[in-house]
DNA sequence: TCTGTTATTGCGC
DNA sequence: GCGCAATAACAGA
């Protein structure tokens, strides 16, 4: 299969994306970059149009892929809300600190919203930058209401 | 194997 | 509030 790729904006950051067919392989924050293409769906959501990426989905929910039960429990979080590590944890049948590690490894984040996973006493961390975490997490719960009014 | 690493948690002070 | 131990899983030696 051969892989696409293309860099959008957010914020201050730039949003690469590597993916083939419905399949997204990797995504990663970029300080600089040249925008290009990329799938509607992540100007959309970036933009607080849309709040999901089907068809789209992450190469790493897949059974063969390390971690795929956290991702998976990870990616069933609804847009605007959090869960904690300890919450995932248990869902997945692990502990809060491998949780942790899975998000750090997380192949593509914003697919699998790994930034509404949240510490209990706090925000947790995010790689590279938290900045991007409170950015996300603020957009969400900004365009919450306005998504739900146009599903409904 | 053993060690270091990791975006956590909860208990004791 | 802060320090610390317990905790699961992976990578590299």
């Amino acid at each position: 299969m051969e892989l696409e790729k293309g860099i959008c904006r957010f914020g201050l950051w730039k949003v690469g994306v590597i993916w083939g067919g419905n399949i997204i392989h990797k995504v990663s924050f970029l300080r600089f970059g040249e925008e290009s293409v990329v799938p509607m769906q992540f100007s959309q959501y970036l933009s607080g149009k849309k709040d999901s990426f089907s068809p789209y989905k992450s190469i790493a929910v897949f059974d063969e892929y390390p971690y795929s039960g956290i991702y998976r429990a990870v990616s069933v979080i609804p847009y605007g809300e959090t869960k904690t590590y300890s919450e995932i944890a248990q869902v997945a049948g692990t502990h809060p600190r491998v949780v942790g590690f899975a998000m750090k490894r997380n192949p593509t984040p914003l697919i699998i919203p790994c930034h509404r996973v949240v510490s209990k006493n706090g925000i947790g961390g995010f790689t590279p930058d938290i900045d991007i975490k409170k950015e996300l997490l603020k957009m969400e719960s900004k365009y919450k209401e306005s998504l739900r009014f146009i599903i409904e």
